[in-house]
DNA sequence: GGGCTGAGTTGATCTGAATCAATGCCTTTT
DNA sequence: AAAAGGCATTGATTCAGATCAACTCAGCCC
Protein backbone atom coordinates (compact mmCIF):
# COMPACT_ATOMS: atom_id res chain seq x y z
CA UNK A 1 0.00 0.00 0.00
CA UNK A 2 2.39 2.45 1.13
CA UNK A 3 4.19 2.28 -2.50
CA UNK A 4 1.29 3.93 -3.73
CA UNK A 5 1.52 7.27 -2.92
CA UNK A 6 1.81 9.20 -5.59
CA UNK A 7 1.41 12.77 -5.16
CA UNK A 8 -1.35 13.69 -7.53
CA UNK A 9 0.12 17.36 -7.93
CA UNK A 10 3.41 15.48 -8.74
CA UNK A 11 2.83 14.75 -12.29
CA UNK A 12 6.04 12.61 -13.68
CA UNK A 13 4.86 9.24 -13.36
CA UNK A 14 2.22 7.11 -14.66
CA UNK A 15 -0.16 5.13 -14.52
CA UNK A 16 -1.54 7.06 -10.94
CA UNK A 17 -3.70 6.19 -8.81
CA UNK A 18 -6.58 7.89 -6.49
CA UNK A 19 -5.59 7.30 -2.98
CA UNK A 20 -7.84 7.53 -0.24
CA UNK A 21 -7.03 7.58 3.71
CA UNK A 22 -7.86 4.13 5.04
CA UNK A 23 -7.42 5.07 8.79
CA UNK A 24 -7.36 8.55 8.76
CA UNK A 25 -5.51 9.12 11.78
CA UNK A 26 -2.27 7.27 10.83
CA UNK A 27 -0.29 10.09 8.79
CA UNK A 28 -0.37 9.99 4.92
CA UNK A 29 2.29 10.33 2.40
CA UNK A 30 0.65 12.80 0.02
CA UNK A 31 0.17 16.21 2.03
CA UNK A 32 -0.53 18.18 -1.10
CA UNK A 33 -3.22 17.25 -2.93
CA UNK A 34 -5.09 16.41 0.38
CA UNK A 35 -6.05 13.28 -0.99
CA UNK A 36 -4.00 10.68 1.45
CA UNK A 37 -1.98 7.69 1.19
CA UNK A 38 -3.06 4.42 3.24
CA UNK A 39 -5.02 2.25 0.61
CA UNK A 40 -5.60 2.78 -3.15
CA UNK A 41 -9.50 3.28 -4.43
CA UNK A 42 -9.39 3.35 -8.14
CA UNK A 43 -6.71 3.23 -10.69
CA UNK A 44 -7.23 6.49 -12.99
CA UNK A 45 -5.86 7.74 -16.04
CA UNK A 46 -3.21 10.72 -17.01
CA UNK A 47 -6.40 12.69 -17.65
CA UNK A 48 -7.90 12.84 -14.40
CA UNK A 49 -4.45 13.64 -12.75
CA UNK A 50 -4.52 16.63 -14.55
CA UNK A 51 -8.45 17.59 -13.65
CA UNK A 52 -7.54 16.29 -9.98
CA UNK A 53 -4.32 18.78 -9.59
CA UNK A 54 -6.19 21.53 -10.96
CA UNK A 55 -9.14 20.98 -8.82
CA UNK A 56 -7.36 20.56 -5.60
CA UNK A 57 -5.67 23.80 -4.13
CA UNK A 58 -3.02 23.59 -1.31
CA UNK A 59 -3.70 26.11 1.71
CA UNK A 60 -1.95 26.59 4.98
CA UNK A 61 -3.50 27.97 7.74
CA UNK A 62 -1.65 29.85 11.18
CA UNK A 63 -2.59 28.83 14.51
CA UNK A 64 -5.90 30.68 15.47
CA UNK A 65 -6.99 31.51 12.44
CA UNK A 66 -10.83 31.06 11.69
CA UNK A 67 -10.65 29.54 7.84
CA UNK A 68 -14.83 28.99 7.68
CA UNK A 69 -16.93 31.39 8.86
CA UNK A 70 -20.25 30.00 10.51
CA UNK A 71 -23.59 30.89 7.91
CA UNK A 72 -21.39 32.35 4.91
CA UNK A 73 -21.71 30.67 1.93
CA UNK A 74 -20.39 27.29 0.96
CA UNK A 75 -18.27 27.16 -1.36
CA UNK A 76 -15.21 24.86 -1.20
CA UNK A 77 -14.84 21.38 0.35
CA UNK A 78 -11.90 20.98 2.50
CA UNK A 79 -9.44 17.85 3.14
CA UNK A 80 -6.75 18.37 6.11
CA UNK A 81 -3.88 16.93 5.13
CA UNK A 82 -2.21 17.88 8.62
CA UNK A 83 -2.74 20.16 11.62
CA UNK A 84 -5.51 20.53 14.28
CA UNK A 85 -8.62 22.32 14.10
CA UNK A 86 -11.76 23.10 16.20
CA UNK A 87 -15.32 23.31 14.70
CA UNK A 88 -17.57 25.01 16.98
CA UNK A 89 -21.27 27.38 16.44
CA UNK A 90 -21.85 30.33 18.65
CA UNK A 91 -24.53 31.92 20.02
CA UNK A 92 -25.10 35.95 19.03
CA UNK A 93 -24.22 36.82 22.88
CA UNK A 94 -20.86 34.63 22.29
CA UNK A 95 -21.48 31.30 23.99
CA UNK A 96 -19.96 28.81 21.79
CA UNK A 97 -20.23 24.95 21.42
CA UNK A 98 -16.90 23.25 19.65
CA UNK A 99 -18.89 20.15 17.46
CA UNK A 100 -15.21 18.12 17.73
CA UNK A 101 -12.21 18.35 16.87
CA UNK A 102 -10.67 17.49 13.26
CA UNK A 103 -7.60 16.19 12.26
CA UNK A 104 -5.14 15.12 9.98
CA UNK A 105 -7.17 13.23 6.37
CA UNK A 106 -10.90 14.64 8.09
CA UNK A 107 -13.33 16.33 5.51
CA UNK A 108 -14.84 19.67 6.06
CA UNK A 109 -17.90 21.11 4.54
CA UNK A 110 -19.83 18.18 3.43
CA UNK A 111 -23.04 19.79 4.37
CA UNK A 112 -26.37 20.03 1.38
CA UNK A 113 -27.03 23.19 3.16
CA UNK A 114 -25.42 26.19 0.91
CA UNK A 115 -24.46 27.49 4.00
CA UNK A 116 -21.02 26.05 6.38
CA UNK A 117 -23.27 24.82 9.30
CA UNK A 118 -20.44 25.55 11.48
CA UNK A 119 -17.16 27.72 11.95
CA UNK A 120 -13.68 25.76 11.58
CA UNK A 121 -10.38 27.48 13.26
CA UNK A 122 -6.87 26.00 13.24
CA UNK A 123 -5.22 25.06 16.48
CA UNK A 124 -1.91 25.02 15.21
CA UNK A 125 -0.48 25.12 11.63
CA UNK A 126 -3.22 23.41 9.34
CA UNK A 127 -2.51 22.39 6.17
CA UNK A 128 -5.40 21.46 3.64
CA UNK A 129 -6.40 20.75 0.41
CA UNK A 130 -9.65 23.20 -0.80
CA UNK A 131 -12.00 21.95 -3.55
CA UNK A 132 -14.84 23.77 -5.23
CA UNK A 133 -17.92 22.02 -4.00
CA UNK A 134 -19.12 21.52 -8.01
CA UNK A 135 -15.29 19.96 -8.59
CA UNK A 136 -15.67 17.99 -6.07
CA UNK A 137 -19.55 16.32 -6.89
CA UNK A 138 -17.85 16.29 -10.51
CA UNK A 139 -15.05 14.16 -8.50
CA UNK A 140 -17.58 11.79 -6.94
CA UNK A 141 -19.13 10.92 -10.19
CA UNK A 142 -16.02 10.17 -11.33
CA UNK A 143 -14.91 8.07 -8.66
CA UNK A 144 -17.61 6.44 -6.57
CA UNK A 145 -15.43 5.00 -3.97
CA UNK A 146 -14.72 7.96 -3.05
CA UNK A 147 -18.82 8.93 -2.51
CA UNK A 148 -18.60 5.74 -0.43
CA UNK A 149 -15.52 6.90 1.42
CA UNK A 150 -17.23 10.14 2.79
CA UNK A 151 -20.26 8.29 3.84
CA UNK A 152 -18.57 6.27 5.95
CA UNK A 153 -17.29 9.46 7.11
CA UNK A 154 -20.36 11.37 7.78
CA UNK A 155 -21.58 7.97 9.47
CA UNK A 156 -18.81 8.08 11.68
CA UNK A 157 -19.35 11.38 12.52
CA UNK A 158 -22.57 10.76 12.99
CA UNK A 159 -22.23 8.24 15.44
CA UNK A 160 -20.06 10.39 17.23
CA UNK A 161 -22.30 13.47 17.53
CA UNK A 162 -24.78 11.07 19.10
CA UNK A 163 -22.38 10.19 21.64
CA UNK A 164 -21.70 13.69 22.18
CA UNK A 165 -25.40 14.65 22.32
CA UNK A 166 -26.12 11.86 25.25
CA UNK A 167 -22.75 13.98 27.40
CA UNK A 168 -24.57 16.81 26.91
CA UNK A 169 -28.41 16.03 27.29
CA UNK A 170 -27.52 13.73 30.03
CA UNK A 171 -24.53 13.68 31.83
CA UNK A 172 -22.84 15.12 34.69
CA UNK A 173 -19.49 17.24 34.55
CA UNK A 174 -17.49 14.30 35.87
CA UNK A 175 -18.98 12.18 33.84
CA UNK A 176 -18.38 14.33 30.87
CA UNK A 177 -14.84 14.79 31.70
CA UNK A 178 -14.62 10.96 32.24
CA UNK A 179 -15.79 10.29 28.70
CA UNK A 180 -13.45 13.12 27.73
CA UNK A 181 -10.49 12.02 28.63
CA UNK A 182 -11.03 8.24 27.49
CA UNK A 183 -12.22 9.29 23.98
CA UNK A 184 -9.05 11.35 23.74
CA UNK A 185 -6.98 8.14 25.40
CA UNK A 186 -8.48 5.62 22.61
CA UNK A 187 -7.63 8.31 20.11
CA UNK A 188 -3.93 8.52 20.97
CA UNK A 189 -1.54 6.92 19.01
CA UNK A 190 -0.29 5.03 22.06
CA UNK A 191 -3.01 4.74 24.58
CA UNK A 192 -0.80 3.56 27.36
CA UNK A 193 1.25 6.80 26.95
CA UNK A 194 0.75 10.22 28.79
CA UNK A 195 -2.74 11.28 26.24
CA UNK A 196 -2.20 14.77 24.78
CA UNK A 197 -4.85 17.80 25.33
CA UNK A 198 -3.56 19.71 23.04
CA UNK A 199 -6.59 22.09 23.74
CA UNK A 200 -7.05 25.13 26.12
CA UNK A 201 -9.62 24.33 29.41
CA UNK A 202 -11.56 26.83 27.50
CA UNK A 203 -11.82 24.63 24.50
CA UNK A 204 -12.76 21.44 26.86
CA UNK A 205 -15.27 23.47 28.29
CA UNK A 206 -16.69 24.68 24.85
CA UNK A 207 -16.45 21.27 23.73
CA UNK A 208 -18.16 19.80 27.08
CA UNK A 209 -20.84 22.35 27.92
CA UNK A 210 -19.50 23.37 30.66
CA UNK A 211 -17.02 26.55 32.02
CA UNK A 212 -13.61 26.41 32.70
CA UNK A 213 -13.56 26.26 36.22
CA UNK A 214 -15.93 22.86 36.38
CA UNK A 215 -13.49 21.47 34.08
CA UNK A 216 -10.52 22.41 35.97
CA UNK A 217 -12.43 21.78 39.19
CA UNK A 218 -13.19 18.38 37.71
CA UNK A 219 -9.81 17.36 36.89
CA UNK A 220 -8.45 18.53 40.13
CA UNK A 221 -10.99 15.98 41.87
CA UNK A 222 -9.76 13.10 39.33
CA UNK A 223 -6.03 13.68 40.28
CA UNK A 224 -6.82 13.77 44.03
CA UNK A 225 -9.20 10.69 43.86
CA UNK A 226 -5.93 8.85 42.14
CA UNK A 227 -8.15 8.77 39.23
CA UNK A 228 -5.52 10.66 36.56
CA UNK A 229 -2.05 12.23 37.05
CA UNK A 230 -1.63 15.54 35.77
CA UNK A 231 1.76 15.95 33.49
CA UNK A 232 3.24 18.55 32.14
CA UNK A 233 2.72 20.61 28.67
CA UNK A 234 -0.79 19.68 27.91
CA UNK A 235 -1.06 15.84 28.91
CA UNK A 236 -2.98 13.76 31.42
CA UNK A 237 -1.91 10.31 32.35
CA UNK A 238 -4.84 7.93 32.86
CA UNK A 239 -3.85 5.59 36.29
CA UNK A 240 -7.45 4.15 37.14
CA UNK A 241 -8.77 3.32 33.60
CA UNK A 242 -11.59 1.24 34.66
CA UNK A 243 -12.79 3.43 37.21
CA UNK A 244 -12.59 6.07 34.63
CA UNK A 245 -14.49 3.82 32.73
CA UNK A 246 -17.57 3.38 35.41
CA UNK A 247 -17.61 6.55 35.35
CA UNK A 248 -17.78 7.53 32.67
CA UNK A 249 -20.64 5.21 31.28
CA UNK A 250 -22.61 6.87 34.24
CA UNK A 251 -22.68 4.21 36.40
CA UNK A 252 -21.12 5.30 39.77
CA UNK A 253 -23.67 7.57 42.05
CA UNK B 1 -42.88 12.96 -11.06
CA UNK B 2 -45.95 11.41 -9.08
CA UNK B 3 -47.20 9.29 -12.12
CA UNK B 4 -43.73 7.11 -12.07
CA UNK B 5 -44.86 5.44 -8.16
CA UNK B 6 -44.75 2.16 -9.58
CA UNK B 7 -44.07 -0.46 -5.93
CA UNK B 8 -41.73 -2.24 -6.79
CA UNK B 9 -43.04 -5.25 -4.54
CA UNK B 10 -46.02 -5.26 -7.03
CA UNK B 11 -44.85 -6.57 -10.27
CA UNK B 12 -47.16 -6.00 -13.13
CA UNK B 13 -46.21 -3.64 -15.24
CA UNK B 14 -43.16 -2.76 -17.23
CA UNK B 15 -40.18 -1.02 -17.44
CA UNK B 16 -39.92 -0.11 -13.87
CA UNK B 17 -38.03 2.73 -12.38
CA UNK B 18 -36.36 2.88 -8.77
CA UNK B 19 -37.70 5.78 -6.86
CA UNK B 20 -36.06 7.85 -4.09
CA UNK B 21 -38.17 10.11 -2.06
CA UNK B 22 -36.93 13.57 -2.84
CA UNK B 23 -38.66 15.37 -0.18
CA UNK B 24 -39.27 12.52 2.22
CA UNK B 25 -41.67 14.18 4.28
CA UNK B 26 -44.26 14.67 1.71
CA UNK B 27 -46.35 11.62 2.23
CA UNK B 28 -45.56 9.02 -0.75
CA UNK B 29 -46.97 6.37 -2.88
CA UNK B 30 -45.07 3.14 -2.48
CA UNK B 31 -46.01 2.40 0.88
CA UNK B 32 -44.40 -1.77 0.95
CA UNK B 33 -40.99 -1.92 -0.18
CA UNK B 34 -40.30 1.23 1.49
CA UNK B 35 -37.75 2.77 -1.37
CA UNK B 36 -40.41 5.93 -1.67
CA UNK B 37 -42.25 7.94 -4.66
CA UNK B 38 -41.40 11.18 -5.22
CA UNK B 39 -38.52 12.26 -8.06
CA UNK B 40 -37.05 9.51 -10.26
CA UNK B 41 -33.41 8.42 -10.19
CA UNK B 42 -32.78 5.74 -12.02
CA UNK B 43 -34.41 3.71 -14.44
CA UNK B 44 -33.61 0.09 -13.74
CA UNK B 45 -35.24 -3.69 -15.63
CA UNK B 46 -37.09 -6.15 -14.52
CA UNK B 47 -34.50 -8.36 -12.84
CA UNK B 48 -33.24 -5.62 -10.35
CA UNK B 49 -37.05 -5.31 -9.25
CA UNK B 50 -37.01 -9.06 -8.56
CA UNK B 51 -34.30 -8.41 -6.62
CA UNK B 52 -35.39 -5.53 -4.83
CA UNK B 53 -38.67 -6.93 -3.95
CA UNK B 54 -36.96 -10.12 -3.03
CA UNK B 55 -34.79 -8.26 -0.08
CA UNK B 56 -37.47 -5.53 1.00
CA UNK B 57 -39.08 -7.39 3.49
CA UNK B 58 -42.10 -5.12 4.97
CA UNK B 59 -42.68 -4.84 8.59
CA UNK B 60 -45.01 -3.41 11.04
CA UNK B 61 -44.38 -2.45 14.19
CA UNK B 62 -47.05 -1.62 17.01
CA UNK B 63 -46.60 1.75 18.97
CA UNK B 64 -44.64 1.85 21.94
CA UNK B 65 -42.33 -1.52 20.76
CA UNK B 66 -38.80 -1.39 20.86
CA UNK B 67 -37.88 -2.59 17.15
CA UNK B 68 -33.70 -1.35 17.42
CA UNK B 69 -31.90 -1.96 20.89
CA UNK B 70 -28.90 0.11 21.39
CA UNK B 71 -25.62 -2.02 21.56
CA UNK B 72 -26.82 -5.08 19.40
CA UNK B 73 -25.68 -6.56 15.88
CA UNK B 74 -26.28 -4.02 13.28
CA UNK B 75 -27.70 -7.04 11.05
CA UNK B 76 -30.64 -4.99 8.98
CA UNK B 77 -31.11 -1.30 7.50
CA UNK B 78 -34.27 0.07 7.73
CA UNK B 79 -36.52 2.86 6.14
CA UNK B 80 -39.71 3.96 7.71
CA UNK B 81 -42.74 3.84 4.95
CA UNK B 82 -45.18 5.32 8.16
CA UNK B 83 -45.38 6.47 10.91
CA UNK B 84 -43.09 7.72 13.67
CA UNK B 85 -40.07 6.82 15.76
CA UNK B 86 -37.98 7.76 18.57
CA UNK B 87 -34.42 7.08 18.18
CA UNK B 88 -32.62 7.29 21.98
CA UNK B 89 -29.48 5.96 23.69
CA UNK B 90 -29.60 5.44 27.63
CA UNK B 91 -27.46 5.28 30.50
CA UNK B 92 -27.26 2.00 32.52
CA UNK B 93 -29.18 3.89 35.43
CA UNK B 94 -32.07 5.04 33.23
CA UNK B 95 -31.29 8.44 32.05
CA UNK B 96 -32.21 8.77 28.53
CA UNK B 97 -31.40 11.06 25.49
CA UNK B 98 -33.61 11.05 22.48
CA UNK B 99 -31.51 11.76 19.85
CA UNK B 100 -34.14 12.59 17.30
CA UNK B 101 -37.94 11.69 15.37
CA UNK B 102 -37.80 10.50 12.51
CA UNK B 103 -40.95 9.81 10.11
CA UNK B 104 -41.71 8.69 6.15
CA UNK B 105 -38.74 8.33 4.36
CA UNK B 106 -35.98 8.38 6.72
CA UNK B 107 -33.29 5.79 7.06
CA UNK B 108 -32.39 3.97 10.20
CA UNK B 109 -28.63 1.65 10.51
CA UNK B 110 -26.84 3.24 8.48
CA UNK B 111 -23.70 3.10 10.82
CA UNK B 112 -20.44 1.65 9.78
CA UNK B 113 -20.15 -0.10 13.22
CA UNK B 114 -21.58 -3.29 13.63
CA UNK B 115 -23.32 -2.41 16.45
CA UNK B 116 -26.75 -0.24 16.76
CA UNK B 117 -25.37 2.91 17.89
CA UNK B 118 -28.69 3.86 19.06
CA UNK B 119 -31.83 2.37 20.17
CA UNK B 120 -35.47 2.93 18.42
CA UNK B 121 -38.81 3.22 19.49
CA UNK B 122 -42.19 3.29 17.57
CA UNK B 123 -44.05 6.02 18.93
CA UNK B 124 -47.57 5.09 16.66
CA UNK B 125 -48.33 2.11 14.40
CA UNK B 126 -44.95 2.10 12.18
CA UNK B 127 -44.35 0.56 8.88
CA UNK B 128 -40.96 0.05 7.58
CA UNK B 129 -38.89 -1.56 5.32
CA UNK B 130 -36.64 -3.79 6.24
CA UNK B 131 -32.75 -4.90 4.17
CA UNK B 132 -29.91 -6.78 5.33
CA UNK B 133 -26.80 -4.86 5.61
CA UNK B 134 -24.80 -6.71 3.08
CA UNK B 135 -28.02 -6.71 0.27
CA UNK B 136 -27.98 -2.74 0.99
CA UNK B 137 -24.30 -2.69 0.03
CA UNK B 138 -24.91 -4.55 -3.10
CA UNK B 139 -27.87 -2.22 -3.82
CA UNK B 140 -25.57 0.88 -3.23
CA UNK B 141 -23.36 -1.03 -5.65
CA UNK B 142 -26.07 -1.25 -8.47
CA UNK B 143 -27.86 2.31 -7.58
CA UNK B 144 -24.83 5.05 -7.11
CA UNK B 145 -27.85 7.39 -6.58
CA UNK B 146 -29.19 5.28 -3.58
CA UNK B 147 -25.56 6.14 -2.07
CA UNK B 148 -25.67 9.59 -2.94
CA UNK B 149 -29.31 10.11 -1.68
CA UNK B 150 -27.76 8.65 1.50
CA UNK B 151 -25.18 10.65 1.82
CA UNK B 152 -27.14 13.81 1.54
CA UNK B 153 -29.41 12.16 4.64
CA UNK B 154 -26.45 11.59 6.34
CA UNK B 155 -25.16 15.23 5.89
CA UNK B 156 -28.63 16.68 6.97
CA UNK B 157 -28.68 14.64 9.95
CA UNK B 158 -25.26 15.72 10.72
CA UNK B 159 -26.61 19.14 10.31
CA UNK B 160 -29.01 18.95 12.81
CA UNK B 161 -27.17 16.69 15.06
CA UNK B 162 -24.94 19.88 15.43
CA UNK B 163 -27.30 22.46 15.88
CA UNK B 164 -28.76 19.95 18.92
CA UNK B 165 -25.32 20.26 19.94
CA UNK B 166 -25.21 23.82 20.10
CA UNK B 167 -28.78 23.44 22.28
CA UNK B 168 -27.95 21.18 24.62
CA UNK B 169 -24.79 22.35 25.37
CA UNK B 170 -25.21 26.50 25.47
CA UNK B 171 -28.87 27.18 25.14
CA UNK B 172 -31.15 27.28 28.25
CA UNK B 173 -34.51 26.34 29.06
CA UNK B 174 -36.48 28.58 27.18
CA UNK B 175 -34.38 28.75 24.50
CA UNK B 176 -34.13 25.16 24.19
CA UNK B 177 -38.40 24.88 24.34
CA UNK B 178 -38.42 27.75 21.52
CA UNK B 179 -35.90 25.97 19.43
CA UNK B 180 -37.68 23.11 19.69
CA UNK B 181 -41.31 24.69 18.65
CA UNK B 182 -39.84 26.47 15.82
CA UNK B 183 -38.05 23.13 14.25
CA UNK B 184 -41.89 21.38 14.80
CA UNK B 185 -43.35 24.74 12.92
CA UNK B 186 -40.74 24.50 10.19
CA UNK B 187 -41.51 20.50 9.88
CA UNK B 188 -45.08 20.72 9.95
CA UNK B 189 -47.10 20.64 6.51
CA UNK B 190 -49.03 23.99 6.97
CA UNK B 191 -46.77 25.74 9.27
CA UNK B 192 -49.82 28.86 9.78
CA UNK B 193 -51.68 25.79 11.71
CA UNK B 194 -51.40 25.00 14.61
CA UNK B 195 -47.93 22.63 15.46
CA UNK B 196 -48.43 19.24 16.23
CA UNK B 197 -46.50 17.97 19.37
CA UNK B 198 -47.46 14.00 19.26
CA UNK B 199 -44.59 13.18 21.65
CA UNK B 200 -45.24 13.03 25.59
CA UNK B 201 -43.56 15.49 28.03
CA UNK B 202 -41.22 12.86 28.54
CA UNK B 203 -40.09 12.89 25.32
CA UNK B 204 -39.50 16.56 25.21
CA UNK B 205 -37.79 16.59 28.20
CA UNK B 206 -35.63 13.81 26.73
CA UNK B 207 -34.46 15.67 23.68
CA UNK B 208 -34.21 18.72 25.26
CA UNK B 209 -32.15 17.60 27.96
CA UNK B 210 -34.31 18.93 30.76
CA UNK B 211 -37.34 17.56 32.88
CA UNK B 212 -40.21 16.87 32.16
CA UNK B 213 -41.39 19.74 34.86
CA UNK B 214 -38.71 22.45 33.23
CA UNK B 215 -40.47 21.60 29.97
CA UNK B 216 -44.05 22.05 31.52
CA UNK B 217 -43.13 25.22 33.05
CA UNK B 218 -41.68 26.47 30.92
CA UNK B 219 -44.38 26.30 28.57
CA UNK B 220 -46.61 27.63 30.46
CA UNK B 221 -44.53 30.62 31.22
CA UNK B 222 -44.59 30.81 27.17
CA UNK B 223 -48.33 30.81 27.32
CA UNK B 224 -48.42 33.11 29.93
CA UNK B 225 -46.31 35.18 28.26
CA UNK B 226 -48.16 35.28 24.84
CA UNK B 227 -45.77 33.75 22.75
CA UNK B 228 -47.89 30.48 21.94
CA UNK B 229 -51.24 29.42 23.01
CA UNK B 230 -51.61 25.66 23.89
CA UNK B 231 -54.34 23.71 22.07
CA UNK B 232 -55.93 20.25 23.08
CA UNK B 233 -54.67 17.22 21.94
CA UNK B 234 -51.08 17.37 21.27
CA UNK B 235 -50.97 20.64 19.48
CA UNK B 236 -49.50 24.06 19.88
CA UNK B 237 -50.15 27.21 17.80
CA UNK B 238 -46.92 29.74 17.88
CA UNK B 239 -48.77 33.45 18.48
CA UNK B 240 -45.69 35.28 18.18
CA UNK B 241 -43.37 33.71 16.06
CA UNK B 242 -40.81 36.41 16.09
CA UNK B 243 -40.26 37.03 19.73
CA UNK B 244 -39.82 33.43 19.41
CA UNK B 245 -36.92 33.13 16.59
CA UNK B 246 -35.15 36.16 18.92
CA UNK B 247 -35.42 33.79 22.37
CA UNK B 248 -34.71 30.63 19.83
CA UNK B 249 -31.46 32.16 18.80
CA UNK B 250 -30.09 33.48 22.15
CA UNK B 251 -30.35 37.12 21.57
CA UNK B 252 -32.96 37.77 24.56
CA UNK B 253 -31.15 38.50 27.90
C1' DG C 1 -71.36 6.66 38.31
C1' DG C 2 -66.94 5.46 40.79
C1' DG C 3 -62.49 4.12 41.01
C1' DC C 4 -58.19 3.70 38.55
C1' DT C 5 -54.24 5.07 35.86
C1' DG C 6 -51.05 7.87 33.53
C1' DA C 7 -50.01 12.43 31.72
C1' DG C 8 -49.63 17.02 32.89
C1' DT C 9 -49.36 21.11 35.90
C1' DT C 10 -47.91 23.76 39.81
C1' DG C 11 -45.53 24.62 44.27
C1' DA C 12 -41.58 24.13 47.67
C1' DT C 13 -37.03 23.02 48.28
C1' DC C 14 -32.46 21.51 47.05
C1' DT C 15 -28.17 21.22 44.50
C1' DG C 16 -24.64 20.98 40.78
C1' DA C 17 -22.61 23.89 38.10
C1' DA C 18 -22.29 28.88 36.89
C1' DT C 19 -20.70 33.15 38.26
C1' DC C 20 -17.83 36.35 40.62
C1' DA C 21 -13.36 37.02 42.55
C1' DA C 22 -8.46 36.17 43.84
C1' DT C 23 -4.36 34.21 43.23
C1' DG C 24 -0.75 31.23 41.09
C1' DC C 25 2.17 30.07 37.40
C1' DC C 26 4.24 29.99 33.06
C1' DT C 27 6.02 32.44 28.85
C1' DT C 28 7.27 36.46 26.53
C1' DT C 29 9.02 41.02 26.38
C1' DT C 30 12.01 44.55 27.59
C1' DA D 1 15.54 40.36 36.52
C1' DA D 2 11.28 42.70 36.39
C1' DA D 3 6.96 43.53 34.22
C1' DA D 4 3.10 42.01 31.59
C1' DG D 5 -0.27 38.99 29.84
C1' DG D 6 -2.52 34.64 29.17
C1' DC D 7 -3.98 30.44 31.05
C1' DA D 8 -5.11 27.62 35.03
C1' DT D 9 -6.46 26.84 39.71
C1' DT D 10 -9.04 27.60 43.91
C1' DG D 11 -12.51 29.83 46.93
C1' DA D 12 -17.12 32.13 47.92
C1' DT D 13 -21.56 32.87 46.46
C1' DT D 14 -25.56 32.60 43.43
C1' DC D 15 -29.00 30.62 40.56
C1' DA D 16 -31.27 27.80 36.88
C1' DG D 17 -33.07 23.79 36.69
C1' DA D 18 -33.58 19.26 39.25
C1' DT D 19 -35.91 16.95 42.71
C1' DC D 20 -39.62 15.99 45.76
C1' DA D 21 -44.41 16.42 46.43
C1' DA D 22 -49.23 17.55 45.83
C1' DC D 23 -52.83 17.99 42.90
C1' DT D 24 -55.79 18.20 38.44
C1' DC D 25 -57.69 16.22 34.54
C1' DA D 26 -58.98 13.05 30.91
C1' DG D 27 -59.64 8.56 29.40
C1' DC D 28 -60.96 3.94 30.50
C1' DC D 29 -62.71 -0.14 32.55
C1' DC D 30 -65.86 -2.29 35.28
Amino acid sequence: MSDQTTCLHQRESRPRRLILAGAHRQPGYCLTCGIRAQSVCSVIDDDDIARLAEVAVETLVLPGRTFIEEGTAATDFYNITSGNVKLFKALPDGRRQIMGFATTGHFLGLAVSDQYAFGAEAMDTVRLCRFSRARMRQLMDDFPRLERRLLAEASNELVAAQNQMLLLGRKTARERVASFLLDRMRDATDPSQDVPLPMTRSDMADYLGLTIETVSRTLSWMRAERLIAIGRGHTVRVTASERLETLAAGEAA
